[in-house]
DNA sequence: AAGTGGTCTAGACCACCAT
DNA sequence: TGGTGGTCTAGACCACTTA
């Protein structure tokens, strides 16, 4: 996907910007990285660079930087550089994949984690109803994407993944684009949209398993189940994609993100 | 609480520490929290004090103030002062309680939330059995208090909650010292037993409702719920409460912690 | 050896709170 | 008014990576 024309490089700081100066750098950073000027995977100028370029001192973009860093946005390598976030599996599997085999719940550490094998099981073409457009922010009945998933640990299925995503956003992906995907969905979405997933909300309430998930799982219908609603963000809180996962928990449970260490 | 003899006050760091001085700061500042030199609530002396006390620089104390306020063992008032975290109502809705009324998972920011009504439906002493073991990090058939309570929201119950505390641990904690508790168990275990509880794991599954459960939320055997495993844990990583919350999310959800924003 | 990020320092000044 | 934390600076030195 290219960029509109302007990408716009890093300025230096205007005068009177408001909030502190750590901030207005960090809004800085983010518009060139948005704007496309470097692109996930790239390397950026070294901090003393970008600390002229922008007429601040170094602590003070190393301050942002730090934001950044944390925020997923930003990667630092002492004695390489500072690269803009990739999503690698890696990423994936431990900030979006939180289904693992059941387990005590004891204070260790998490055990090795696997990644899941993903099958399509259907690709489609719809209108979004209330609660995608709700999710979405886009408007009732607009085109939109719809994909299920079946994701598998160790060979036996576990998650059933519904997809929501808007096709005005996704223009052109189709079925076989999406199925001979190197890594991840979002690793696609990055490459081929230009579209970084940063963080996500996610619900999760019990139900019984549908007659579609029943068949996905290969479970009975009825079956106590797992469903997390998620929405994956973007830069300025965009939302990108709306996803069901119907989760077996059979064997398998869906572990919170573990709040500050 | 008493506290047993030493209340080690700060003491200027030894000459060669094991990585980075703010690491070494930082957990020295751990070392007279945890020991009860400055109890939760108490001001801290004021940065220059501390920096000059043990021995480094300004900027390296405030990196070090800025880990423990992360992890919320510290609280930073600009103008007043920085004090030991407190167990507030605020706390314990924000950090530890992840149930929220129905909602579509959109991108708005979470509604006003609301504090539970808490009763306890049963109080009782047992040994401790495999999983209460493997979770409190004790041995089997250690002496345990179980306590089973309800929790509502708007009137309606809907967690069911079992704790199991070690009764080492708690000793002397009696149903009616429970019951007439003013504030959250967390305010308790910090008023009563010095314990601050700082952070918790969590697992979830979806099961079906148990005839003891049906009970306490007043719904039907079987129903699917949903149940979470936690274990909560203060300084050092050590487990002190393990709970088993049951959730009926028939109009409720359960809100999974925000990735960094 | 040269370049990168990581740590640490010392001090100036600002914003906020108490009195 | 005086004390607190919050921001910003300028520069020294260390640790790590690459060539």
């Amino acid at each position: 996907m290219e960029h509109s024309a302007a990408e716009p490089d890093l300025r230096r700081l205007p005068a009177g910007g408001a909030g502190p100066l750590y901030r207005q750098v960090r809004r800085e950073l983010q518009r060139v990285i948005e704007g496309g000027r470097y692109a996930p995977g790239d390397t950026l100028p070294n901090e003393g660079a970008i600390a002229r370029t922008l007429g601040v001192s170094i602590g003070t973009l190393r301050r942002a930087v730090d934001e950044l860093v944390h925020g997923h946005v930003l990667v630092r390598q002492q004695g390489r550089g500072t690269f803009v976030a990739l999503h690698s599996i890696d990423r994936f599997l431990f900030q979006f994949f939180h289904v693992e085999p059941r387990a005590p719940c004891a204070p260790e550490l998490a055990s090795a984690r696997e990644y899941p094998t993903v099958e399509c099981v259907a690709f489609g073409r719809g209108k979004a109803d209330e609660s995608d457009a709700a999710a979405l922010q886009i408007r009732l009945g607009d085109p939109v994407l719809q994909i299920d998933n079946r994701l598998s640990l160790a060979g036996r299925p576990v998650v059933h993944d519904r997809l929501v995503l808007s096709a005005l956003t996704f223009r052109g992906l189709t079925e076989r684009r999406f199925v001979e995907r190197p890594g991840t969905v979002y690793a696609l979405f990055q490459t081929d949209y230009g579209i970084t997933v940063l963080r996500a909300r996610e619900r999760a309430r019990a139900t019984s398993a549908s007659r579609n998930t029943a068949r996905v799982l290969g479970v009975a219908v009825g079956l106590p189940v797992l469903e997390v609603h998620r929405v994956a963000l973007t830069f300025g809180e965009r939302p990108v994609e709306y996803r069901v996962s119907t989760i077996d928990t059979t064997i398998h449970d869906y572990v919170s993100l573990l709040s500050r260490s």
